[in-house]
DNA sequence: ATCAATGCATAACATTCTTATGTATATTTG
DNA sequence: CAAATATACATAAGAATGTTATGCATTGAT
């Protein structure tokens, strides 16, 4: 079972930042294993909306990046600046906390 | 605190499902501040967003409507249809999945 | 050799919100 | 009682964020 794709929407970002901020640094592709791997394949990130956010993140100065060569093929490490680890804390926190007020709503009778 | 907006995207169909479903009718306003009541102002859905949504739903077939007068004012009473029952259930236990699901993502540590 | 996996990237499109605006009635408050 | 606030609906323009499709190239497996 794969989640329905509007799911995710909102949390691709907070997801990344994490994975980043319990791993020195990581590359688009490792990603989107961990992820599938860590879900046991129930969240799947596509590439056509990681790499872009992953660029955003960037261009936001809460990543940084390092181009290494694998043999020939190119691999793009990315690991969280300082301002990065901060925002890392803060959209855990809020997500977590989205999460149980959601978990909240979705198991009491609101009658 | 009111989370980030984009946190509550893909899960509105969810929510209005989950009070219809618990609640023999509701009208839109009525959903609105059930929601802001429920997560102590954390969630607050928008007109723009939830009024939409219910028509979304109901050309869907999930829901059905009927129009009440309070005095002048006009209350659109929306309530679940057999398969909007049905597809409530469903989307109920997929977010619930979502939510574990994100929570343990965003809580282990994932070296 | 061929196919699958690894690894990056972007563009067109779809979905789903926000923000702004509009209309109207009912209630509360100074 | 006038004005502000709350109730109650609706839609449209724009922003944000994803999917799907496509492209390119290298590496590993059968």
């Amino acid at each position: 079972m794969i989640y329905s794709s509007e799911l995710i929407k909102g949390t691709l970002k907070t997801i990344v930042l994490k994975l980043l901020s319990d791993n020195n640094r990581m590359y688009g592709y490792e990603i989107t294993q961990k992820v599938k791997e860590l879900t046991g394949d129930k969240i799947q990130i596509t590439e056509g909306a990681l790499y872009p956010t992953l660029h955003a993140l960037e261009s936001d100065g809460l990543l940084t990046v390092e181009t290494e060569f694998i043999g020939k093929r190119v691999r793009k490490y990315y690991s969280l600046s300082i301002s990065g680890k901060q925002k890392s804390q803060e959209k855990i926190s809020e997500l977590a906390d989205f999460m149980n007020t959601m978990k909240y709503l979705l198991d009491i009778k609101t009658a």
